[in-house]
RNA sequence: GCCAGGGUGGUGAAAUCGGUAUACACGCUAGGUUUAGGACCUAGUGCCCCUUAAAGGCGUGCAGGUUCAAGUCCUGUCCCUGGCACCA
């Protein structure tokens, strides 16, 4: 055997630097055919560089790629950073850099780590989000939904963390699990992590409550388009499921009540309503507008009362949300001394303010099932109220009756409910839902979970709201609505055709405010020193006079730009929408600047196959389908490319290391540039695509990646010694169930096993060299019984059909072994994909499994022609003498053969 | 609490229209080669019984069931991971 070292650094370069050069991953874009676009989640350029992770997903998302373009595609990879946020910016912060200066060095990093690991990337088409040629756009983003009527600014209660002192979306309050992150005080000390709590997606930190005026974005318009959408796209059924989860629809009846002695009546809302009969009071958030007339003495309750009452809606106004209806604490309330009445079985319902009810949730009133419901059990028991249980008869939920049972031991009176007897929950609550709207006590309302996403940061490095907001305007009541109502009126626009204008009747609510006029984009971050946010509720901008001292584009006097910037989500939301334009020119419609040439958008998107990780859920997923609806619904993106941007994604799961998500304060991150530099990126993708499978959750260990350089090696090997190898039938059929298989699981993104059978392959071949050697030895006695010519042509097919397979696993190691069989023949890369022969994958010696009452206890091997001939195999089996030993003079009950699979004698 | 998904050797994991459980690797053991180590090569490696071999018994979280045959299907149960949650 000859014996040459595998050089991995030499020759990986060599071919990198080769296919920079010849373009090969620089594909045409006006080549329609076949067209792949085939788009991993681009990562955010840390100042730690790339960890083994990504480099474990990018591989995944390269494999497919490349075994695209082997495939006839015309595959387009492209790559960028998502450098603009408070990830980046908090990295700078933390080594005291400025983050513009640190991304100028992590995207070098992150290029060279890339382009070390071999990806099919175009490095001709990439996106940096924090350049102000990317950022312009996303601001011209901000201003279409707010002209489109989806943005605006509310003071609201809104989550605050108060380490990275910013405010944040709900969709980025997460629990310290998803976060991965140990939960931190806002003194920044660990704490032990407990139920319920919530914390800061970047960071970690507990989340407070602040009431702040911010800007939103209102997703909830399109809570049903995000849940419909999900019917026909092909995802990952636990990523639908997150998602309908969050979008939350669900279907409740509001119920009105009489109150007894006054002619009015109370809205209670539920999901519910078939454990209405046993209802026995009602609660009402301290908020409902029914308080606020009790404190104008509107309603009468006598004075004591009221003054109560007061008392504890003050209370109520210093506690938040989260805290009202936290677990276990004590429940609190005030009879109002008003009573309801439940129309269903005319009972008397004394109403009560309490604060676990939220205004926010349904109508905020709820009606208390003390006997259904563990809060209102509290309830009852704190007040003295009766516990009543509705059993809705023996075949009704199992669950439903054990809860019952539970309850019933320690107090109560049951009712048996005749109207829902033998109905499960769906359909007793359907019964009684028609029931209610029948007699016009109810009406049914949908209900979303989804809450608007809250866009503003009060931060510095992100993209500045390009809004300004003008005092005299808000005065005399203009905006940008009120006049675009009046163009528009001037042009003499059927005022008829505005009605569907989104916010031709919300023109008040947002005097004052002007997008900044699209010509003036991008309103530019200005380079500042004291950018360090600072916690008082308004971003490092708000310091600076030269920054947000601007004209009014309404009426040109003084007024002030918003000094915060967008949430980092925004960055991410467009960027596929971006990559196929980058380089064209700017201006690409006639009358109005896209961020985006329309034909090769219509031509290039959606995306066919989106790779990413299941974190972002909730978060970019659904963002980004938003945005695109958004785009679609106002003409910027062509109705004719679908209603969903990623038709197809792949979630890929986690890489660990020692049993924990990798992360610098576990200090277990992996650096794979040590890998590639040891081992090579061959090797080091190899190993990461066999550890486990995509979605696993696989742990690096060094003692894997050895045994995979050996394997390497042992191919580098064969392919030095390939003139030893002759023609084999069983090579021939192991080759072309390996091309099945391998085939198969990589269209399934089930690596693992589609290189272990390409081990098997190699070990079979390994055999055959080893056997070569003695033949070769005597072959040169016997050539003139050989036809050498076809010898030389079966033995080089094993080894091209070796490389093929190999090529999207290790393309650098592929090439140079394709390059030195074929001299002038192309790429490998570009070559076709190997095809099976389905003849070929048979073997024709079939081993068939013998048992006795179901225990195998031998295998016989039959001719493939004999497969179908039942009493050819019965009777060879029978003629076993392991098998003869067990039958013995038992009697044969019955004789079992499914063809081709296995023999069971019963005795 | 509700909704998904999952529990297989010392380790990562294969195998689910019911049909040879543990493919492929890692690790380990023994032998070869080597001055030694590493590397490489060969053999072995689920557990139990046994001096060894042959033969056998037991084995896919646990307890049952269906079946000629169960990791795979059914019932119950325990545990783990993820999503939602005092949402009324």
């Amino acid at each position: 055997m000859v014996k040459t070292e595998y050089n991995h650094n030499a020759i990986e370069k060599k071919w990198q630097q080769n296919w920079s050069k010849i373009g090969l991953y620089t594909p045409n874009l006006n080549d329609l055919k076949n067209k792949f676009y085939n788009l991993w989640m681009f990562p955010y350029p840390s100042a730690e560089g790339l960890h083994a992770g990504h480099a474990f997903a990018s591989t995944g998302s390269d494999v497919i790629g490349r075994y695209m373009y082997m495939n006839g595609k015309n595959v387009f990879q492209p790559i960028g950073y998502d450098s603009f946020g408070i990830h980046s910016e908090n990295f700078a912060l933390k080594i005291n850099d400025h983050p513009a200066k640190m991304i100028a060095r992590t995207t070098k990093h992150y290029e060279q780590q890339m382009r070390s690991l071999g990806h099919a990337y175009d490095w001709n088409r990439t996106v940096t989000t924090s350049d102000s040629d990317y950022y312009r756009w996303t601001q011209w983003l901000f201003t279409q939904m707010f002209k489109a009527g989806l943005a605006y600014k509310k003071k609201a209660q809104v989550n605050w963390c108060p380490s990275c002192k910013t405010v944040l979306a709900d969709e980025q309050v997460v629990t310290p699990a998803q976060a991965g992150k140990e939960p931190k005080s806002s003194e920044g000390e660990t704490l032990k992590i407990a139920e319920g709590m919530q914390v800061c997606e970047r960071c970690g930190t507990l989340v407070e409550r602040k009431d702040l005026e911010q800007w939103f974005f209102k997703i909830t318009d399109y809570a049903n388009k995000l849940l419909e959408g999900l019917e026909k796209i092909n995802w990952p059924e636990k990523i639908k499921t997150a998602q309908r989860n969050w979008i939350g629809r669900k279907e409740w009846i509001d119920i009105k009540y009489p109150i007894d002695g006054l002619d009015e009546e109370i809205v209670v809302s539920t999901t519910r309503p078939d454990t209405n009969f046993g209802a026995t009071f009602i609660v009402m958030s301290p908020e409902h507008p029914f308080v606020a007339r009790i404190l104008t003495s509107e309603i009468k309750v006598g004075d004591k009362i009221k003054d109560n009452i007061s008392k504890y809606v003050e209370d109520t106004k210093s506690k938040s949300d989260a805290e009202r209806i936290s677990e276990g604490r004590e429940k609190t309330g005030i009879f109002t001394n008003v009573y309801a009445i439940n129309n269903l079985n005319g009972n008397k319902m004394p109403i009560y303010i309490t604060d676990f009810v939220l205004i926010s949730v349904g109508t905020g009133v709820v009606v208390g099932v003390p006997g259904h419901d563990k809060r209102d059990f509290e309830f009852a028991k704190k007040f003295n109220l009766p516990i009543k249980r509705v059993v809705v008869g023996k075949d009704g939920d199992v669950s439903e009756i054990k809860r019952i049972e539970q309850v019933q031991e320690e107090e109560g009176t049951i009712i048996n409910s005749e109207f829902l007897n033998g109905l499960d929950v769906h359909k007793a609550t359907k019964k009684i839902m028609d029931y209610l709207e029948d007699k016009g006590w109810g009406k049914r309302v949908v209900r979303y979970h989804l809450r608007d996403w809250l866009i503003s940061r009060q931060r510095y490095w992100g993209p500045p709201i390009p809004m300004v907001y003008c005092q005299v305007c808000a005065k005399n009541g203009q905006s940008w609505f009120t006049q675009e109502r009046d163009r528009k009126t001037e042009v003499k626009m059927d005022l008829k055709s505005m009605e569907g204008w989104p916010a031709s009747n919300i023109c008040d609510s947002f005097a004052g405010w002007y997008p900044v006029l699209e010509s003036d984009l991008p309103v530019s971050l200005p380079n500042i020193k004291d950018f360090k946010p600072e916690g008082t509720g308004k971003g490092p901008l708000a310091k600076h006079p030269e920054f947000y001292e601007v004209e009014c584009p309404g009426c040109g006097k003084k007024a002030v730009r918003e000094t915060d910037v967008s949430d980092t989500f925004l960055d991410s939301a467009w960027y596929f929408l971006r990559y196929p334009s980058v380089g064209l020119k700017q201006k690409f419609a006639k009358n109005q600047e896209l961020p985006w040439d329309p034909q090769i958008t219509n031509d290039w998107l959606p995306v066919d196959l989106y790779f990413g990780g299941a974190e972002h859920a909730v978060l970019h997923l659904m963002y980004a389908r938003f945005v695109w609806k958004m785009l679609v619904d106002n003409g910027f993106v062509d109705k004719s490319l679908g209603y969903e941007p990623f038709p197809w994604f792949y979630a890929h799961g986690l890489m660990i290391k020692d049993g924990a998500k990798m992360s610098k304060s576990r200090g277990n991150v992996v650096n794979p540039d040590e890998y590639v530099e040891k081992y090579g990126a061959d090797t080091l993708r190899l190993y990461l695509m066999f550890m486990g499978p995509m979605d696993g959750y696989p742990d690096f260990r060094d003692t894997g990646i050895e045994g995979m350089h050996k394997f390497v090696e042992r191919i580098w090997a064969i392919f030095q010694n390939s003139q030893q190898f002759s023609k084999d039938q069983q090579i021939t059929i192991k080759m072309h169930q390996t091309i099945k298989k391998v085939t198969e699981d990589i269209q399934l993104f089930k690596y693992n096993t589609a290189i272990s059978a390409i081990m098997e392959y190699v070990n079979v071949l390994k055999v055959q060299t080893q056997n070569s050697i003695i033949k070769s030895q005597n072959h040169k006695l016997k050539s003139k019984d050989e036809d050498i010519a076809d010898w030389v042509s079966v033995s080089s097919q094993y080894l091209k059909t070796l490389a093929l397979l190999l090529a999207p696993f290790t393309p650098h190691l592929a090439e140079e072994v394709w390059q030195q069989m074929n001299p002038g023949s192309g790429s490998i890369h570009k070559q076709k994909w190997p095809s099976y022969d389905p003849k070929l994958v048979v073997e024709q010696k079939l081993t068939i499994p013998v048992q006795i009452n179901g225990k195998l206890r031998a295998t016989i091997e039959i001719d493939r022609e004999k497969e179908n001939d039942k009493d050819y195999v019965l009777s060879v089996s029978k003629g076993n003498k392991k098998i003869q030993k067990w039958l013995g003079q038992q009697k044969l009950k019955k004789e079992i053969y499914v063809p081709g699979r296995l023999v069971n004698f019963v005795i």
